[in-house]
DNA sequence: TTCGTATTAGTAACTATTCTCAACAAGGGC
DNA sequence: GCCCTTGTTGAGAATAGTTACTAATACGAA
């Protein structure tokens, strides 16, 4: 059931590419629906990725980030800002294979992340070395 | 400076291969100091990653776990019951080369993980569907 | 319209972790 | 030995992120 609530919050994941955690999306959700509740964004995100229509990246950090692009990619992350972006890299497959054997687990899948420091902070770490 | 409680600590961690998450952690040091305190562990695990003597994983899921390991390896995670252990695999720099120029961040590290279901819950999901 | 079900807003509860702080311990200089 | 400094501890409070509960509401079929 499409309902308002689940509609916008699926609208404004899609429409971003900045990963943004619940509390984010809460935020985006909240200024075309004010009344909305934090519950009802948790809760529906929940959904959206238990049919396929977001995914939920269990990447470092505290929080938990959404996704509307749904297809295999991977991510970097800013160390210093928390910042999430999308690498535009070919999916590898070469771990895939290296796994298969290495270990008696039925491998369902793999999270591959990258960590370093985006261009952003990169400038306020020149700046301040000045 | 070497505490009892943070030589307890780290003894613990490097005679276990389970990666046990930091109330783990605190029951197998209580079971040799009663009177530790969870505030203790969770300070001096901190510490003793900070010098390097363990690492902190940040898996999936949401508690975090600590490993006596230090080398570089990767870890498989069960879906079923959580439980962590290690593959036994070389490590891999085909992705290491491939995010370069693949984006703008300073790339500092990266993370894998290989998600399945161990062998355990394996056979408890044939037990059950006979 | 009425009934049944799903969903909501609001709030309480929960979990993992970090923080606070008074008391304690260890080591060095006298 | 005693005093001082510094780091550490245990206990519990505080915080952050998330999940659960509940009465009220919205939606769709009959």
């Amino acid at each position: 059931m499409m309902t308002r609530q689940r509609r916008v919050i699926l609208e404004e994941l899609k429409k971003t590419n900045s990963h943004p955690t619940a509390d984010e999306v809460y935020e985006a959700a909240r200024r075309r629906l004010p009344r909305i509740s934090l519950g009802t964004v948790y809760r529906n995100l929940d959904i959206l990725c238990d049919c396929g229509m977001i995914q939920k990246l269990e990447l470092g950090g505290t929080q938990k980030r959404f996704d509307g692009k749904v297809e295999n990619h991977y991510h970097v992350r800013c160390i210093r800002c928390g910042c999430v972006e999308d690498v535009s890299m070919e999916p590898l497959t070469t771990f895939e294979y290296a796994i298969r054997g290495a270990c008696d687990y039925e491998i369902i899948g793999s999270r591959l992340e990258f960590i370093g420091i985006c261009p952003q902070c990169q400038k306020e770490a020149e700046r301040r070395q000045k």
